[in-house]
DNA sequence: GCTAATGTACTCGGATATCGAATGTCCGAGTCCTTCTGG
DNA sequence: CCAGAAGGACTCGGACATTCGATATCCGAGTACATTAGC
């Protein structure tokens, strides 16, 4: 899985604890973790081409959430950076067998696809099922006053 | 995710129909679905490594399962294929962060992290439920009589 | 003093190199069968 | 006719190219603010 789904993760979770109002620049996010600003820059543009982010150009301008922390899923995010088809995806060389049939659809039909599928599916789950409000919520229980912190951290030194 | 893990698949269920006392060429599995006969070799010498199929080398040598095939779970021949180490790879850059602490095991404590994990679990969990004896089932139940036909193609035309 | 126009600095956005891993291919090591020769 | 040895063919195993996507970087487009000139 690419390093950038992390990287997304960590910016959104973030994001969650900046003042809405205020729009934070690609440098400040990637300043906050020590990473490449450029090649974050183009991980915030997939967020913000997902309608997850929403970007302001020129001063004062930077990244958003588009909506609420609890309106945006994991998945949401993982999808957005690696894209939306499965990880597995069926080649269909069942049809290359000699007791393969032409006029049949494989990636449906085939056992195999469909156990890989499923176990898929239970993944997609488990990350539909969880927010960055979670995560965001989750950090805040364990260690009070972070979101405070963060969120102060990312827009002080403002012109 | 790796292509070879699909071939690996249907390899390992087309070995499931194979007599046990015969052993399977790569070249002949690899004419079942028109693969590349080296490339598949190579995904083989990886499942005997994993300890899934035992290679004899020399004339009527070839592939064969080395445990039945209800022992040996899908999850498996992914991890086989594919690796152990799971898809999403924490790089604990929340280390890097100002308000990060040095003496900190990030990968185990971080909450996106943990949420990722979760998710992954998930995923390896029904990987690990399914079997290739099921897989196997599966089609002998909606096709009977096509494990006698596959494993009767697997071993004719032998000298 | 107020307004409007202009310049400037800051930010995103996409186009452009670089690197590593998956993909694909090849030849050598080892083994078993066959065959031939000698008894 | 039988036994043993040598030859050959078949198969796996790892070493060697190639292609594609992730990684990393840079420069141009656009915008808001500040400044300045004019009324």
């Amino acid at each position: 899985m690419s390093e950038g789904v992390e990287w997304a993760l960590h910016t959104c979770a973030n994001l969650a604890c900046a003042d809405p109002g205020e729009a934070v620049p690609a440098k400040r996010l990637a300043a906050a973790f020590a990473l490449p600003t450029a090649y974050l820059n183009k991980q915030l543009q997939a967020l913000a081409r997902a309608g997850i982010l929403t970007s302001t150009s020129g001063p004062r301008g930077g990244f958003r959430l588009a909506r609420a922390p609890g309106a945006i899923s994991l998945l949401d995010v993982v999808v957005a950076i690696e894209g939306a088809e499965e990880a597995f995806r069926c080649a269909s060389i069942l049809r290359a067998s000699p007791w393969g049939r032409e006029g049949v659809d494989y990636r449906a039909t085939c056992a195999v696809s469909q156990a890989m599928r499923r176990a898929e599916l239970a993944w997609r789950r488990e990350l539909a099922g969880q927010t960055i409000a979670d995560i965001a919520a989750t950090v805040e229980n364990r260690h009070p006053g972070t979101a405070e912190r963060v969120g102060g951290w990312l827009t002080e030194a403002r012109g």
